[in-house]
DNA sequence: GACAAAAGATGTTCAAGAACATCTTTTGAA
DNA sequence: TTCAAAAGATGTTCTTGAACATCTTTTGTC
């Protein structure tokens, strides 16, 4: 067998990161494959030997984010890795919150990125959808101090927050205004997860 | 003058309205205009009597939500009009993470409905989209119980819960899922206010 | 070194759709 | 009743893009 194994995987990466950050950045519908195997060095016939359909490309897009290997730089910058327990969760919520986030339009969180295209589309692409929010309600259900409602829920009303902050910020249009929206679902996140600021 | 400005106005509402509801289940870039006219009973040479160009469809059907006359059914189910005060804005929680605002995706609220897409529009889209969560953060300031933050920061962090979970829920793909989602999302959101549930 | 199997490139098909040009219909005003 | 201005219908253009068919290149195996 010519060209290894190893050769078509890599191939394949890269067509799925290319491919994550237009996406990321246009929306499903806008980009075209032409686009994506362009920006991945390749021409537009060779997508169908690693994939039957545009369609199959979204749901590998959005784990991407979970799959590829190592963290963006927004969440590079504002997490220690080796940090645990409160200090971590707050990290999490402080990069996702962050202005660096937000303007990071190509590496953004596929929650914050495309919500809309997803819940529209089909079930394999909702369900790659789930995984990352799961693992998001699990990094924080992990590091939460105890409280009177049970660790998962208040977790995943953080993940709530932070992801509809960062929507709206996204989406109204105004620096100032993403900026508020951003500093005060932060504070509200620390008040709901009793930390302090 | 031959057709009267009501029709020329009524034409163009039937319009939007078409849109609206095809672009809260489709997406911008999914629906076309003739789709869109053909709903509205008409065909797609008119469309550009009404409007220089799609795009400009995009903040109309965002605005419709605000501008269009009398609630959806979701809202009218579970909001009393006469309410005022805290039972006003418990209502509003209330119906915007009912299951009737999850099932009804034609008539859902545009933060819900395309978040991302209008987080890729113009300023135009985007101010649209501002607009309508103004309206919803001063619905609830101006209906909420003394607290130690400003009444707005609040307000916001609760636009934010609700929005997210809606936005969550409608994207996991899981019913089972979605519920949690929701019924969480709302006990927080009541924790957040300080409310009873 | 020849061979073949798969990756990737080139080229084609077909359909969709935005924009606009040009007809036809409507209806208020004269 | 006629006229004309604007709404709406019909028809056309041109581009884009998904899918796939068919070449060409690569490289491991014999």
């Amino acid at each position: 067998m010519p060209y290894t194994a190893e050769h078509k995987q890599q191939t394949r990466t890269r067509i799925i990161e290319s491919a994550r950050r237009l996406f990321n950045r246009n929306g499903f519908e806008a980009v075209s494959i032409g686009e994506i195997m362009s920006d991945a060095g390749l021409t537009h016939g060779g997508f169908y030997k690693h994939f039957a359909a545009k369609e199959d490309l979204y749901q590998a897009a959005v784990l991407q984010f979970i799959c590829g290997d190592g963290p963006e730089q927004w969440q590079a910058k504002h997490i220690d890795p080796n940090a645990k327990g409160e200090a971590l969760a707050r990290m999490i919520v402080d990069a996702y919150l962050s202005r660096d986030h937000y303007d990071d339009l190509d590496g953004s969180c596929p929650l914050i990125a495309f919500p809309s295209d997803v819940a529209r589309g089909n079930g394999t692409v909702k369900d790659a959808f789930r995984q990352v929010m799961e693992m998001m309600v699990g990094a924080f259900e992990a590091n939460l101090p105890k409280g009177k409602r049970p660790a998962r829920e208040r977790a995943l009303a953080l993940v709530s927050m932070v992801v509809g902050g960062m929507v709206l910020a996204r989406s109204v249009g105004d620096e100032d205004l993403a900026d508020e929206i951003r500093a005060t679902t932060r504070r509200q996140v620390y008040d709901a997860a009793g930390w302090q600021l």
